[in-house]
RNA sequence: GGGCGUUUAGCUCAGUUGGCUAGAGCGCUUCGUUUACACCGAAGAUGUCGGGGGUUCGAGUCCCUCAACGCCCACCA
């Protein structure tokens, strides 16, 4: 019979087969139930970008653990699905792909065929998604799946912005944006990274319009973008040099008094600097600050344009040449200058990063070229003062590797101030807490700042922001429009409102210049296909081509996808969600995004409790991804280890730490050798294998020869340790199953079970008790210690070495078999949430041959594990001093072992000792003497306060134990003399730091009495102890 | 520049409110194939708990300080 179960546990094809089971039995199913209580997570839907990575394993794990524990706890537990259409990630993989496949772009194509391949990928890509998921056992409710994009969301989506809009949260103003030239659309800040560059630095010379006497001929300012100049509309100065100077200094100095030693170099240089500085540059820019309050010009050279020196705190006196060129419309800062001294913004670049006719004979030219053009220009002209080779932190794209361009744009905006506020709110009053708490400060400063939510994007893949335009040129227009909208298409803001934009610039003939228009009027549909949409069309309105911000439909998520604005009895029974999972890079652009939607759109936050996770490192403590080539694919671990050993090893790293290092291995598909993946060998097509010298591929294998070669797994040994208790719990299960043949259900007889059950029984409870707590509290490394503690050392190497002496006794056979199967179908509902599988399948096994089980009486358990009852915590045979005596006896054992070891006794020479010990201990010990002979093939015979020693003892003591082995005609003396002295000395130091700490005063005054009579109690018996080993060593033999 | 985190065995990490003779897994050494399991069992070795100072009877744990590493945010004409 046995013989018909592997040795191993074939999770290959049981996967599969109770995934399958457990889908078709609906227990993934949820739906409002009066009668449970809801538990209720969504998932954080992964991107639609690629395949799952090991960030996502751990965060689902640890989803699907609480979802399952839940489940069993009797909770209607609804686990929401989907994936997010990830805006610009998805749309710049697409088409990428487009330009390397077919070499077209997206303009060749049209909005709507690409909006069409763009669903296509996501179809390949959700479906992979989904499948990832589920071969790690989500239990998702898979019916319900939904996407960022779709009908429902979309709804949604149309809903809030419309109500923003109606209620003046949304607007539309000119912003400097990261413009990707490449791409041709803005990014967001988190698109873009820094690379630090080799870059020049170039000086240049504005010439001063009619210097005077004593002015100086040229103003100098300094710039890495030098063809920016063309659209400059100002230079500045710091309006009080001689203070700027003071303060810094002061603020040194101040820092200077509490620096600590490492910091003071550098801030006594930067003193130096500051106070040299002063010497040579005060004179110069006190002038220059008095010319520009007396609104004196400079010319701009190649434009040949007049623009105002100005006074702005923005220019540092203590950098460059101290005076800044101000260019509105593409720097950040300057656009601020530029709206505080009222300047006019001057774009002088196309969307494709060419330059327009604001920039006058370079219109055009590329911006690489117009920078080489420009310089060349300045130069003959000698106006660059001097050119700096230096380090420069350049701004790219991530999606198009190429230079961002900040660039002044249309963008539409959420007013932040009240929206962040009350989402600060939900926080600092506790109605949602993040866990590990320090992560609430990045939360609430991020809010704190309140900076308006660009959400508009120039993108085709996303929601189509559901607003209609109309440029008007003059106020009689504006009126008839205004006239139009009120009183002709009667919009009273039910289901359409309108907003009127009106152009900052107030000067008629720059506004015409710049083509302009007088106002803009917006109007927002609230329902998709509403007949006003056409009539809107046919009056000159036209729609927004922009889409939103990926994250705008991300934060409906909690309650889109619960079918919100419609009053559905889901979200009145599964909003507010329980608890979100997620790592702490979106804790700002998600988290606080979800809280304030959802205080908007349901006045209730969408979850009370949010757990972030560690993010996974690799070996050498960088993060993991597909492109840095030390990524590791979960199907790669699961194909290799199983989906259970998976999850156990996600669970068992997530400590509270906020990072993991996980050293990754390639796995040679011919020897199954692991190879460290390091930064040298990371990125090759191929590997060689160190040990049996085949070549095989990687995951960046290209060329055919390469390719024909079977690919290594990307691993990481951290989840061997999973896989081998994974086999562990399956060769328990085996062994339950040879000897449950004949087992017989019946009640369990409380007061004749011996004490090595009471003390499962009181581990259980306990074991119980802990993970349940852990659980709850997100300590899932430490649930996941807990249960392989209990199940290797406690279940397997302890209660089942046990139960085998009773399993051959016909007379106490059957009372063993109740308690083996009563014990092991706990330890599998406590595992089930960690490891579904392995625990599903060994507890349906066990129905076979055990169908009713249970303490003290059978029952007849629910067909599926997956939905069986959580165990109870109750703590009626939680016995400390069965424990202490059970400890007693293990590290008896453990003793009687060792002198084995250590003198090199055969295991089949059976061996004779003695305990010497208080009658209290003697009597708890008794029933457990039998099983000496199974367990060390030692037999005990003799144990009380007053044994006699057998012929050649080696003693051994444990607490209040006194263990002599007999050791006649096995003696190594030598060995043995080893052994004891080294036990004595150690008895010596252990005796001696105890004396010192009694004999302190202090601590005889101060320390606790308990503690101090468990001093003393030790130091008694210690010194019995060491009494009477000396006075053994005494008595060996010379040799 | 602001905020947060980490440093404990060769490696990856635990160590709750100070009471520790500092633990686990992997790796290492020795022994073992007795019918659940060699993805196993038994035993063992390995630590100035990053450095220095302080509080305390007592510090891996609390405070100060120095150092190294990492993350986030801001800024860089």
């Amino acid at each position: 019979m046995i013989e018909e179960i592997p040795s191993r546990f074939d999770f290959a094809t049981a996967q599969p087969r109770l995934f399958k089971m457990w889908e078709q039995g609906g227990f993934f199913h949820a739906s409002p139930n009066p009668d449970k209580k809801p538990f209720t997570i969504v998932i954080p839907p992964p991107n639609v970008t690629g395949a799952l990575h090991l960030g996502h394993a751990l965060n689902n794990t640890l989803q699907d653990i609480l979802v399952r524990m839940r489940r069993m706890q009797g909770f209607e537990t609804l686990w929401m699905p989907g994936t997010d259409h990830a805006g610009i990630a998805t749309q710049a993989r697409v088409e990428s792909r487009l330009k390397t496949e077919e070499n077209l772009t997206r303009h060749d194509l049209g909005r709507e065929k690409l909006v069409e391949r763009i669903w296509q990928w996501k179809e390949q890509y959700e479906t992979r998604i989904v499948s990832q998921l589920k071969q790690m056992g989500c239990s998702c409710d898979w019916e319900r799946i939904r996407f960022t994009l779709d009908e429902m969301c979309g709804t949604a989506v149309r809903h809030t912005f419309f109500d923003l809009f109606r209620n003046d949260r949304i607007y539309r103003g000119k912003r400097l944006v990261n413009w990707d030239t490449f791409l041709q659309t803005a990014v967001s800040d988190d698109e873009v990274y820094n690379e630090s560059v080799q870059g020049s630095f170039w000086h240049l010379r504005y010439p001063i319009i009619d210097p005077k006497q004593g002015e100086p001929e040229f103003v100098v300012v300094a710039t890495t973008r030098p063809e920016t100049m063309l659209g400059d509309t100002a230079v500045a100065v710091h309006p009080d040099p001689k203070g700027a100077f003071a303060k810094m200094e002061s603020e040194l100095r101040d820092r200077l008094r509490i620096a600590s030693a490492s910091e003071r170099a550098a801030i006594e240089t930067s003193l130096e600097n500051i106070i040299e500085r002063r010497a040579s540059m005060l004179a110069p820019l006190e002038q220059l600050a008095k010319m520009a309050v007396d609104g004196r010009q400079v010319m701009l050279p190649l434009a040949s344009r007049p623009i105002p020196l100005i006074i702005d705190t923005w220019a540092r006196p203590e950098l460059g040449s101290g005076c800044v060129k101000i260019t509105p419309a593409h720097d950040p800062n300057d656009h601020e200058v530029g709206r505080r001294a009222g300047l006019p913004l001057i774009n002088i670049l196309h969307p494709d990063g060419k330059l327009n006719a604001e920039a006058g004979v370079y219109e055009g030219l590329a911006i690489k070229a117009a920078r080489k053009k420009v310089v060349e220009d300045l130069d003959a002209k000698s106006l660059i003062e001097k050119v700096e080779q230096r380090q420069i932190e350049l701004p790219l794209s991530d999606r198009s590797k190429t230079p961002i361009e900040p660039l002044l744009a249309d963008q539409w905006f959420v007013r932040m101030n009240e929206l962040a506020q009350s989402a600060i709110d939900a926080v600092t009053d506790n109605r949602v807490r993040i866990l590990p708490q320090r992560y609430t400060n990045s939360y609430v400063d991020w809010l704190s700042e309140k900076r308006d939510w660009p959400v508009s994007r120039q993108l085709w893949w996303g929601h189509q922001i559901p607003v209609w335009s109309r440029a008007v040129e003059s106020d009689g227009e504006l009126d008839e429009v205004r006239r139009e909208l009120e009183d002709g298409l009667n919009i009273n803001g039910t289901s359409a409102a309108w907003q009127v934009e009106m152009c900052e610039e107030t000067d008629e003939r720059k506004r015409k210049r710049m083509s302009m228009p007088l106002a803009t009027v917006h109007v927002c549909i609230q329902k998709e296909n509403d007949p006003l949409e056409k009539i809107l069309e046919r009056t000159g309105f036209s729609r927004v081509d922009d889409v939103l911000d990926t994250w705008f439909s991300s934060a409906l998520w909690p309650h889109s996808t619960l079918g919100w604005p419609a009053h559905t009895k889901e979200l009145a029974y599964f909003y507010p969600t329980s608890v979100l999972i997620t790592s702490r890079d979106i804790i700002t652009l998600w988290v606080a995004r979800m809280v304030l939607m959802g205080l908007n759109n349901l006045g209730k936050v969408p979850f009370s409790q949010v757990y972030i996770h560690p993010k996974i490192l690799d070996g050498e403590g960088e993060t993991m991804s597909k492109s840095r080539g030390n990524g590791i694919d979960p199907l790669d671990v699961i194909e290799k280890f199983g989906a259970d050993a998976l999850r156990f090893g996600m669970a068992h790293l997530c400590t509270e730490t906020q990072d993991v290092r996980m050293p990754v291995q390639i796995e040679c598909p011919h020897c199954e050798t692991s190879i460290e993946l390091t930064r040298k060998n990371r990125e090759l097509p191929r590997i060689e294998c160190s040990k049996c010298n085949k070549p095989f591929a990687t995951q960046w294998a290209e060329s055919a020869h390469d390719t024909a070669l079977p690919r290594g797994l990307v691993l990481s040994d951290r989840f061997e340790t999973a896989r081998n208790f994974t086999n562990k719990l399956w060769n328990a299960f085996r062994f339950a199953m040879m000897n449950l043949s004949d087992y017989a259900s019946g009640p369990i007889d409380v007061n004749q079970l011996p004490i090595e059950d009471h003390w499962i029984l009181g581990r259980l409870e306990n074991v119980t008790d802990q993970v349940t707590g852990m659980l709850d509290n997100f300590r899932f490394a430490d649930a996941t210690r807990e249960l392989y503690d209990f199940a290797w050392q406690d279940f397997c190497s302890n209660y089942i070495e046990l139960l085998k002496e009773r399993l051959g006794d016909p007379n106490r056979r059957s009372q063993a078999q109740r308690m083996l199967a009563h014990t092991l179908d706990q330890l599998m509902r406590l595992l089930h949430p960690v490891m579904p599988f392995i625990t599903e399948e060994i507890w349906q096994r066990l129905a076979d041959f055990a169908p009713q089980r249970g303490f003290p009486n059978p029952e007849m358990p629910t067909g599926c594990l997956i939905e069986a009852n959580w165990p109870q915590i109750k703590q009626e045979f939680h016995d400390p001093k069965i424990e202490r005596q059970f400890s007693l006896f293990q590290r008896a054992l453990t003793a009687v072992r060792d002198i084995r070891s250590q003198q090199n006794i055969p295991p089949k020479k059976e061996i004779e000792f003695v305990i010497r010990t208080n009658a209290d201990d003697a009597s708890a010990l008794q029933p457990l003497l039998r099983y000496f002979p199974f367990l060390a093939n030692a037999e005990c015979t003799a144990m009380g306060p007053d044994v006699t020693p057998p012929g050649m003892p080696a003693p051994l003591t444990v607490d209040s134990l006194e263990i002599l082995v007999n050791l006649e005609g096995l003696i190594d003396v030598a060995v043995e003399r080893k052994r004891r002295e080294k036990e004595i000395d150690r008895m010596q130091s252990s005796i001696q730091a105890k004396k010192s700490k009694l004999s302190n005063d202090k601590f005889v005054a101060n320390a606790p009495p308990e503690i101090i009579q468990r001093e003393r109690d030790g130091l008694t018996q210690l010194e019995e102890q060491l009494s009477s080993a000396v006075a053994g060593l005494a008595e060996l033999p010379l040799g």
